[in-house]
DNA sequence: CTTAATGCAAAAGGTTTGCAGATAA
DNA sequence: TTATCTGCAAACCTTTTGCATTAAG
């Protein structure tokens, strides 16, 4: 929780009862959903929502800076509550699980200019891949896995 | 150029005209391509070759660790032919191009432990993001853009 | 009252799949 | 010869869009 319907609403943001349950869901659970899971949870509370409209709203939200589009290499997007503060990303290479990491130090520091090739650069981003507990526990003892 | 092909052969991977082909065109320019434009640019040397069987190659070169798979913003995945050798990402945030980088330093070395959560990480992929020389120039005199 | 958001349904990418025929080893 | 790959076309999934209706401010 982090008060995201309130930063919203100062901002001016035209509030309706889908965008309101969209704001919730993303708030409530700091986790990185779909737009699909965005959606089922929102649906749970306001059944009649669409997907368009959470598409929208989810775009609107990127717009504002309040949420960041997480690129992950499976199919569908996920989207990341916590854009209105810098992190890192965790991810478990197993299931696919995204923690978000505070930044220990500043990351452009490690682009020399000479390998910067012109570009002006203004922000890194580091992805942490690995295994989650969980999935590392499994890795052990695969037989606990399958039966 | 960097051999791929003589790595995949001597890897006993099946050799075909439309493997080769797609080999080729990875190994060729060391730039991002979709798999589309992998497509495209095999069916310049192999015209009847289908975007089924360039779709199936790149999903097993990924598998083989010969390419990665770049998760980018926008819709389609790009395949990043450098994948047998470890870098970084620099992306330009108006067109999208994306130079490789050499990492300079650990990045695992930034993450704490006891910022972890248990997970056991084996690697960091670091993107930088910035405009590059062109898109930066444009953005100084934006009248020159648009005509 | 006016402007903007919603829902629907259809379409637009991007990617995967089943299967008959072709081909490398 | 035989296991594997290819091409086709259709299916699938995610996301976008047009437009009439509804609702916030």
């Amino acid at each position: 929780m982090s008060d995201l319907l309130q930063r919203l609403r100062e901002r001016g943001w035209r509030m309706t009862s889908q965008r309101r349950v969209v704001a919730e869901v993303l708030d409530g659970e700091h986790v990185h959903l779909t737009a699909d899971e965005v959606h089922a949870r929102a649906a749970r509370r306001l059944p009649e929502i669409s997907r368009a409209t959470v598409y929208n709203t989810l775009g609107e939200l990127v717009a504002l800076g309040e949420v960041t589009e997480v690129a992950t290499d499976g199919r569908a997007r996920r989207y990341d509550p916590n854009g209105h503060r810098p992190h890192h990303h965790l991810v478990c290479a197993s299931c696919g699980t995204i923690r978000d990491v505070q930044p220990a130090g500043d990351p452009l520091a490690g682009l020399p200019v000479e390998q910067r090739f012109g570009f002006t650069v203004t922000e890194a981003e580091v992805t942490y891949r690995g295994l989650c507990p969980d999935c590392a526990t499994a890795a052990e003892s695969p037989a606990a896995v399958e039966g």
